[in-house]
This record gives C-alpha cells, structure tokens and sequence, in this order.
DNA sequence: GGTGTTTGTAAACGGCGTGTGAACTACGGG
DNA sequence: CCCGTAGTTCACACGCCGTTTACAAACACC
C-alpha cells in the first residue's frame, strides 16, 4: 500500500509508534517541496498532519497540499483541544481529526476508516491488466506508470483487447467490435493498429498482445500457468 | 433543517445539552418501528447512535437504518475506548465516530463536519482547481488570482468542467448538461465556447481544458498518479 | 430606437489521425 | 530448398475533426 504523508518531520514518537504498530507505511516531510520529491510514483495513501505544535506552518502545508494539481486526500488532523475552534469554516480542507494527545487504539481505528473509505468512493471506472491500466472517463492510458498517448481508434482497441484478457479475435471480429458493425474495411487497418500500439506501448511489453497465426489476436495471459 | 435521529431513548443528558447548544434539532427513538413514524417528509439530516450501553441493540437498529430502502446517513457513533475493536469490519456502517465520555467542543466539531460534508456532495459553493477559482454565489471567477470577466454561457460551461476535473465530456454531452436537456444546436457551439474560454484563461492557463480528439473535452488532470 | 454585448452558426483553414497499397520478412509444408 | 501464405513494416494521401475567423441574430442597457 501507498505511504502516508506526515507533517513535521520528525513526527512525534507516539505518533510513529502507533503508524508502525499499525503496519502503517509513512514518510514525514518538513515541507511542500518536500512533500513532492519524495512522492511514490502511485502517490499518496493519505496525509497526516499534526495541528497542536506549529499551528500557523500547519494550515499553510495543508493549503498547499489541498490546492495542487492533485489534492491530497484524505487528510487527519491531530489537533489540540483548545484548537478545536480554528477547525470551523475549514471544513474543506480535512476529512477527518483526531484530539491530541490521542488514544492509540483510537487514532488506529480512524486511519483505519478513513482509508476503507476512499477504497469505497474511488469508483472510477477502470480497465487493468497487469501494468496496463485505462480510465474510461479520462480517456487515460499507462503503461507501468508512463502516459500513452493514444490516439481514438488506438484507445479504443487497446480497451476492446484489454476487457477480454486471453481471449482471441479474427480480425472481422475487431471491425465489426471496435469500428463498428457496418463498417467496411480491409483487414490490414487491424495490422496496422496492433503495430503501432505495440510501438507505443514499448519493447518491454509489445508481447502483452500475441498474434495467433492464421486466427487473430489476442490480449495478455500469453502463457497459461500450469502444465498442459 | 431536518432533525437527528438518536438512539436510544432517552438520550444521555450530556449528549442533548451540547446539541440543544450548538443549535441542533433531534428526536430520540427506542425501536426502527419509531424512527420511521417519526420521521419527517424531509427525512432525517443523520444518526447518533450510543454504543456504550447496550451495545447488541444499538448494532441491531445501526443494520436496521442501513439496511432499508432509504439507508439514513450520515452516523455518528459513541463508543466506549474498550469498544474500538468492534468497529473493525463494520466500516461500511457509519461515517464518524467520538469516544465516550466526550468532550462537547469535538462532538459539536464533528457534528458539524459530518453535516458539512453531506451538504457539500450536493451544492458546493466554491469549486477550486490548481490555480482557478470559481465562486458560485458570486458569480466570480479568477484565475491565479487575477479577475475573469466570463459572459453567463462561459462560466456555466467552466463551473461543469471544474466540477468535474478529469472527466472526458462529448460535445453533446455538454450541450445537454450545460445548455439544457431539450437543446437542439449544432456541436460547433461548444467548440466556439471552449475556444473564448481558453483565450480568457490566457496562454499559460489554456491547457486547463485539453482536447480528446474525436471525443470531447477535459478539465484538468492533465498529469493522473494511480489512484484516487 | 440606438448601441454594445452575448450567443449561435457558417465557412475557410490546417493538422494529423486513419486507411490502404506495396514491399519486406517470417513461418511452415512439401 | 522452394514456394505459398500470413504478418510486419513503411510511406503516403485522403479526409475527418478541431481551430479560427467572421458574421448575424438575440438580448440588454441606456
């Protein structure tokens, strides 16, 4: 799982205590430029912030996390009681506080919650195999994490392929699927398409489709673990 | 507005004292039967639940309230700190929690987030993105910091874009969410729209809005890390 | 009624996505 | 080893699609 983001470094030890425990992953930063050197590729799991010793540094890193190209969410604050006023009219930037000092078992079960519920709300509609990955409402290709820049009809073969993992298709299949039923076509547009989205996906993983001779093509699982 | 629903009752005098302060109307219930005879037409604003005195019942009404044709949400549980371990697998069943004996300050502030945040699936009255900012009582824009003066059909194209970052609109798409349902026009408005919108944006902020070729327009997002 | 702004449509322009033909290569059978 | 079949690769031209400009209709504000 990702990292948690937290903020001061170096966080307080009970608080590092308990993320271990936990089996928490977490990285601290001091900073906002620091927050973005030292980002995973697959980002952040969530942050967490503590409220009660540099209030003023606290808000500024929180605005800034919040207000990036790509928000960091959720947010915990741990917060003292006396700040529990300050919270009002920020209600945007957190999802969730937690008073300081604070019970283990407590905090625990509120990142617990947290990240449960950011599993249940990230319902983008997706297409994953392997290293590959397409979102269907950004119209957004990776490969291993690296933008593909996909052209309309490379898009929508890579996505017809990759919802059908393992399966093979004629290529008259692929035109009537992907171009579209009446279309009227000669069998080489399929060629020319497989090799330009083999191009574009790259030596390393140009094998993810498989050319099956004389039938067709088709999408990963090219070899079937087990014997046989 | 709507009035919480406790359980059970009568409620814990410390529990209705901070809510009679912060300004809350409530009614209190013994049994499903009575939370839905007593329920308003305009349904409940959420649930507080007591965890800590009889725990069995209190888990039977939370499944009850979840489990109709109208789930009540959000809810809100008080839990003794020995009864933490019980929330773990029920995660799908409320949205916040507050340790028994409670401090009325954080049960007030997490009220108020709880319902803030239910208020703000609905109607957002700001939408923020990087460094663009729409203000939707104001009918104001700005762009890092700097005024937009956006003609009516202009910002309601913008505000739907922004509300939705990332997200690939087709051309009749927008014409339908943004002109109107009934709309009958040519898909050439919406590239003149997007046109006089990226002019204002000014050169360095044009490529807020990208261009799926062949597919419509986006918001944002340009650059998308793995998750969220 | 006059003037300026907003909004929708039409048309010209330009780029690049897309399909096709042909040359080249790989594979398999006789 | 030859030959036929099938897949790969390359190059190029057509045409779609988005951009841009221009203009007319609708509207608002004096």
């Amino acid at each position: 799982m990702e990292p948690l983001l937290i903020f001061p470094d170096p966080p307080p030890p009970e608080l590092v205590q308990t993320l271990d425990m936990a089996g928490y992953t977490w990285r601290a930063v001091d900073s906002m430029s620091a927050a973005t050197t030292s980002e995973p590729d697959s980002g952040w799991a969530g942050a967490i912030i503590m409220l009660d010793k540099d209030p003023d540094a606290a808000w500024a890193f929180l605005h800034a996390i919040r207000k990036r190209d790509n928000p960091i969410a959720p947010v915990m604050l741990m917060v003292g009681g006396a700040q529990l006023a300050d919270l009002a009219m920020r209600d945007s930037l957190f999802e969730d506080f937690c008073l300081t000092p604070f019970h283990p078992r407590e905090l625990e079960a509120r990142i617990r919650h947290l990240v449960w519920r950011t599993g249940e709300t990230a319902v983008a509609e997706l297409v994953e195999y392997s290293l590959l990955a397409l979102n269907l409402e950004t119209y957004q290709a990776t490969i291993a994490g690296r933008p593909l820049d996909l052209t309309f009809m490379e898009y929508e073969l890579l996505k017809f392929l990759a919802q059908h993992p393992g399966k093979v298709f004629t290529r008259e299949i692929l035109l009537s699927r992907v171009w579209g039923y009446e279309y009227y076509g000669g069998a080489r547009t399929v060629d020319v398409h497989i090799r330009r989205l083999r191009a574009k996906l790259g030596e390393e993983h140009a094998n993810l489709i498989d050319t099956v001779r004389s039938v067709g093509y088709r999408f990963g699982q090219s070899r079937w673990s087990g014997s046989t």
